[in-house]
DNA sequence: AGCACGCCGACT
DNA sequence: GTCGGCGTGCTC
């Protein structure tokens, strides 16, 4: 089929969802509208076979391709774009900075629906309501149909209106009955109610009162609304950042402008929310992976469109584009999920940061163990540090004591001493709370006789045993097995269990404190949908005597009548090859802690340990967080280690042994042949874990005292790697900026 | 990422 | 003799 063209065709340059460098060329659609045709517009595509969601990155006269070769585009999806030049900036400099494919860094940008071109309207869920007759009707009138008297009893035992989503989560066969209850005229539509009044005033409920360090830190942020600024805000957990977050969103919204609010994880969303409803009189939209396709389709919709003021959201909102951008914050900034650990691994706090530049408004961190990056930046003056000081009210920080636990009898890894502890916190009708970071009964299910350990047979791990389940299950991979009583070794030794997990302790706990109530929350235990609400709930009303968890516990709730916290293995955290280890640990520490305490009932903190003397818990304990991350930072400049130099960290995979260290050999060739300076090329190594799922692993990491000259190699080797022939045989993939090494 | 093209083992 | 294994290479 041969074109020939009279006149210069318009060329479409469009980035398409795929992990390759280059943008593709397409000739602009026949009838083209008069509509403005504008960088960032969706676009539909033949690709190969199939038809695919482009993205418009520029129009251009000529294409390096034969003209005779390039497809058409098939049809516009947006009259203009959704996103506003300054959003698109962001995301070319996110692509170049990250060195991911522009494609996929537009794709991440987009919610879901958008990226599957489905039309940028808001999709509304259907609402359902009794009618009068239908709040009025006797059920029994309808017991011959036994699946819509259930269903108007569902309605007349609560007052709201119920959207699809909720009659979904009740039953999923809903939609006959509904059809049927409105045919009756019992039930009807609900009117949207996603419109207020223009007239109605921001606020619900008045502000708190401030301290004074609350005050300035509002008044700061206040005063540079309108500019570009990163302000830093440390404090404590009950110190009150939250109230400075509202005053300061407020004067936010009565400026008329927008507020992103990102959280490090969905189970903190509710208890925001649930405050910035109280306080804020205006629609709040919410976007976190829990919620449908559609849900988070149209809270990016109401936020581009100006018709709602606040978006609170987790990561992936941090793309979300703002009509009247005023504000961003970031709270729990210190938060290692806010480093997409996949795919196009970008840093929300980061790009949150270059985000706030381009839209010229001020950006607000917030953190009670700030990330050594975010102090440094305060050091250099980058960042403004907003400091609260004191918990707010009359609170107490809580006491940090170690307990030496060497040559102590241990009681499944609590020492008497320990226990005597509890014993006298519980009998004052108080709660305490345990700290253990590994789930499952075991990490070690060893052979007494002759030493064999269950390992997983496709990582480089052990199993862990999980005795309720009675399964021995690998973390890394997921792969299971039945749990074994003789070992296959030797066939004749008796298997015992190594070491200790939640559930063991949480057995031991039954045992030693019998008449007390124990709740453990982990990610086994709280499985099921709810049931991490379900214990929440219990712990508040006082149900709950010991709760004992994970990492999750040491994440945004609060139990105030926990007075003693119990890190049982702090030990585990101080040998760790990766150097961020000592700063993860100290965060950790200072967080759990933040878990304990209120007013009139100052909190304790133990830590069980076989390193009494360790110069990180001493400092920790004499002098405070801020006190150990300088000293932190101080040995990572000795080191010149990141923030005093800069990383990048390529990881490669494969099934074959020997593919990831020759992929990486050519790797370094290519590196040597084309960096001028200073970036340390270190490897390949081995990945502290060489074998996960079955799969090799390798790395390579680059390091640079200076950022540009990182980067310039990079955007050098990009290319260059791409096109290699061993680049096919692995899986790769770099990782700027890396949180942690493995 | 998909998807087709392409050259070597166990089946009607 | 064919069906199909996934290695390799391309998509404007």
């Amino acid at each position: 089929m041969v074109k020939l063209q009279s006149g210069s065709e318009l060329i479409f340059r469009v980035a398409i969802a795929l992990p390759v460098h280059r943008l593709f060329d397409y000739l602009a659609p026949e009838q083209l509208a008069s509509t403005q045709i504008k960088p960032g517009i969706r676009l539909e595509v033949p690709f190969g076979k199939a038809k695919k969601i482009a993205f418009l990155v520029e129009c251009v006269p000529h294409s390096d391709i034969d003209i005779a070769k390039l497809k058409r585009v098939e049809r516009i999806l947006d009259e203009k774009p959704l996103l506003s030049t300054k959003d698109l900036a962001l995301l070319h400099w996110a692509a170049g900075y990250y060195h991911h494919p522009l494609g996929e860094v537009f794709s991440a940008a987009f919610p879901v629906a958008l990226r599957q071109g489905k039309a940028a309207v808001i999709q509304t869920e259907k609402r359902y309501t009794l009618t009068e007759s239908g709040k009025a009707l006797d059920g029994e009138l309808l017991k011959r149909a036994p699946k819509q008297k259930s269903m108007l009893e569902k309605f007349q035992a609560q007052p709201n209106a119920l959207s699809e989503t909720e009659l979904s989560a009740w039953n999923s066969n809903w939609r006959a009955s509904v059809k049927q209850l409105q045919d009756k005229q019992l039930l009807q539509l609900t009117a949207s109610d996603l419109t207020r009044g223009a007239s109605n005033p921001i606020i619900k409920s008045t502000a708190l009162p401030c301290n004074t360090e609350q005050q300035a830190a509002v008044d700061t942020v206040c005063g540079s609304l309108g500019q570009f600024g990163v302000f830093l805000l440390e404090g404590v957990t009950g110190s009150g950042k939250t109230e400075v977050y509202m005053q300061i969103i407020h004067a936010v919204l009565e400026r008329g402008r927008q507020v992103l609010v990102l959280l490090p994880e969905i189970t903190l969303t509710p208890q925001l929310e649930d405050r910035f409803r109280q306080r804020f009189n205006v629609s709040i939209a919410i976007s976190h992976s829990k919620l449908t396709d559609r849900q988070r389709a149209g809270a990016w919709l109401t936020m581009q469109r100006g018709e709602c003021c606040i978006l609170l959201g987790t990561r992936s909102a941090l793309f979300t584009p703002l009509k009247n951008p005023g504000l961003i914050i970031l709270d729990e900034e210190h938060d290692a999920s806010f480093k997409q650990q996949e795919g196009f691994r970008f840093s929300a706090r980061d790009v949150a940061v270059v985000r706030g530049k381009l839209l010229n408004i001020p950006v607000l961190l917030g953190s009670a163990t700030p990330a050594l990056e975010s102090l440094q930046n305060v050091n250099n003056q980058r960042y403004r540090l907003l400091h609260l000081p004191e918990r707010a009210g009359n609170a107490t920080a809580p006491v940090l004591q170690l307990f030496d636990i060497r040559n102590k009898k241990m009681q499944e890894g609590l020492s008497e001493a320990l226990i005597t502890e509890m014993r006298l916190t519980l009998d004052k009708n108080e709660q305490v709370l345990l700290f253990l970071n590994r789930r499952g009964f075991a990490p070690t299910l060893i052979c007494h006789s002759c030493a064999w350990v269950a390992r997983c047979r496709r990582c480089d791990a052990n199993l862990v045993i999980h005795y309720d389940e009675k399964v021995l299950r690998c973390h890394h991979c997921g792969q299971e097995q039945r749990l074994i009583r003789q070992c296959p070794a030797c066939t004749s030794g008796e298997l015992t269990p190594l070491g200790l997990g939640t559930e063991r302790v949480e057995k031991a706990l039954a045992e030693i404190f019998a008449d007390k109530t124990v709740v453990r929350l982990d990610r086994d235990s709280t499985q099921r949908k709810g049931s991490l609400e379900k214990y929440l709930q219990q712990i508040n009303q006082g149900a709950v005597d010991i709760i004992l968890g994970t990492q999750m516990l040491a994440k945004g709730h609060h139990f105030p009548n926990v007075t003693l916290v119990a890190i049982l293995d702090v030990d585990s955290g101080l040998f760790s090859i990766d150097f961020h280890a000592p700063e993860k640990l100290a965060q950790m520490i200072v967080q759990v802690s933040g878990r304990a305490g209120r007013a009139e009932k100052p909190g304790r903190v133990i830590m069980q340990t076989r390193q009494p003397e360790h110069p990180l818990l001493t400092a920790l304990i004499a002098q405070g967080y801020n006190s150990f991350a300088q000293t932190a930072l101080a040995e990572r400049k000795e080191a010149s280690l990141p923030p005093f130099s800069y990383q990048a960290l390529l990881r490669v995979e494969a099934a074959d042994a020997e593919m990831p260290k020759l992929f990486l050999q050519a790797v370094v060739d290519l590196a040597k042949a084309h960096s001028q300076g200073h970036t340390d090329i270190l490897g390949p190594v081995a990945a502290p874990m060489a074998r996960r799922a079955g799969l090799y692993r390798y790395q390579l990491l680059f390091q640079s005292g200076r950022r540009p000259e990182l980067h310039v190699l990079l955007d050098v080797l990009m290319p260059l790697i791409e096109k290699l022939k061993l680049a096919k045989k692995v899986r790769w993939s770099l990782d700027v900026d890396p949180v942690d090494l493995y």
